[in-house]
DNA sequence: GATTACATACCAACTGTATGGTATGTGTAG
DNA sequence: CTACACATACCATACAGTTGGTATGTAATC
């Protein structure tokens, strides 16, 4: 696999153009509706670089895959809901964070690898594990918050942590598709109000009236 | 192959097959990934008999929206989880069956209009319209059960019925989500427990321990 | 009750275009 | 002078949709 060039950093090269036209032109058309032209003309490059850094239209996907997991665990690592001291507050500071960047239009805020996911899973395998690594790589970091949390509050659970963490991204991505049935964000916001109930019931936590928001949103 | 030539009680036997024939293949490869002809090869007809019945492929998508959202209401109308005197058990019961149906292959249980939703939602807003309908038209059935929950016990609650039913949606959905990136059923089922969790929770229901599941399977 | 007229349900062959992919050329950095 | 990063031109195919036709049913007219 031919490594891109890191000599010419401020030229935006044409494989990174390339996957972010598919991380926003997928979430808009879906894969399979969106032909290598569409990402070329998006991306402002030609078919021939294309093929040049993707040997087929199911290695974007991958690659697509990736980068998504790459960015994505970059912009989750440095947001700050991993502040509070308190473990179960970190958790419903992430699933507030969460909340905070629903809105705008749908393809600003809903999941490239769950959109492919439902598209590709029993089609193309290759592209359905990078996505699959995607999404359960990133639940997995909210495992050890969600255990120190039991721990904290001794919570006798017969439920554990893994499957609660996964359980939190089930609810996002079904929001996604309530919102985009509609159009409406805001269903998906409700769905992780429900979400936060949820946890702060398991966690005997009274439910917080004090509303502060880790990023507002109202467009 | 004989030529179905009775057209007196049931409207046309070719567009039926090619509606059952969506319901399976959609589910499988998706909508776009899912060509005409192929169809018309699942369904045993010819490509002449499917513009006969469909103007165009999208009108196809309108249609088995449509159609699923009968077949399904159906199936849910006569489903044995009505029965309980108490409304919160009747919900917690149509939990149950939610969760009772999931098994076996992935294209056997996954929600037709979920995953048309999310490939077409901005491309062809008839498909998405019909599809929209369908998820909120079963969503809209289980309304009148939760506000019949929270008026026999007396739960002043800071969310709607209206939202508890599409919430259940959104988790069924974001369910199948999981189990299509690993072929794993489980991960959808493991989703409804938490929302039945998350119902008693809210209806101050002990975790029940008699699980009197209303369909047992084991695939 | 035979004829005409029209509608439905399908079939086989065809068409123009869009698609994923290839072959080959070119400028530039090292 | 060569390896890389693209660009141009092209190709075989698969695709949605069309055309023209046949077989059969229905209902009114003569």
């Amino acid at each position: 696999m031919p490594r891109p060039t890191k000599q010419s950093p401020e030229r935006g090269d044409a494989r990174t153009r390339l996957l972010k036209a598919a991380r926003d032109v997928i979430r808009r058309k879906g894969f399979a509706a969106t032909s290598v032209d569409d990402l070329c003309q998006s991306a402002g490059v030609t078919k021939g670089a294309f093929f040049h850094h993707f040997k087929t239209k199911d290695a974007l996907g991958v690659a697509a895959a990736n980068f998504w997991a790459e960015t994505t665990s970059a912009l989750f690592a440095s947001a700050p809901y991993h502040e509070p001291d308190d473990p179960l507050d970190r958790v419903l500071a992430y699933l507030d964070f969460r909340k905070g960047i629903i809105g705008g239009e749908t393809f600003e805020y809903t999941c490239l690898v769950g959109t492919m996911t439902q598209e590709v899973h029993d089609s193309a395998p290759a592209i359905r594990d990078a996505c699959a690594a995607s999404i359960f790589g990133h639940a997995a970091t909210l495992e050890a918050d969600i255990k120190a949390a039991c721990k904290q509050r001794n919570i006798a659970a017969d439920w554990t942590a893994e499957s609660l963490a996964r359980h939190t991204q089930a609810v996002l991505q079904g929001g996604f598709i309530l919102a985009k049935a509609t159009g409406d964000p805001d269903l998906a916001r409700e769905s992780v109000d429900h979400l936060i109930r949820y946890v702060r019931g398991l966690f005997g936590v009274e439910p917080d009236t004090s509303e502060a928001s880790y990023k507002e949103r109202s467009t």
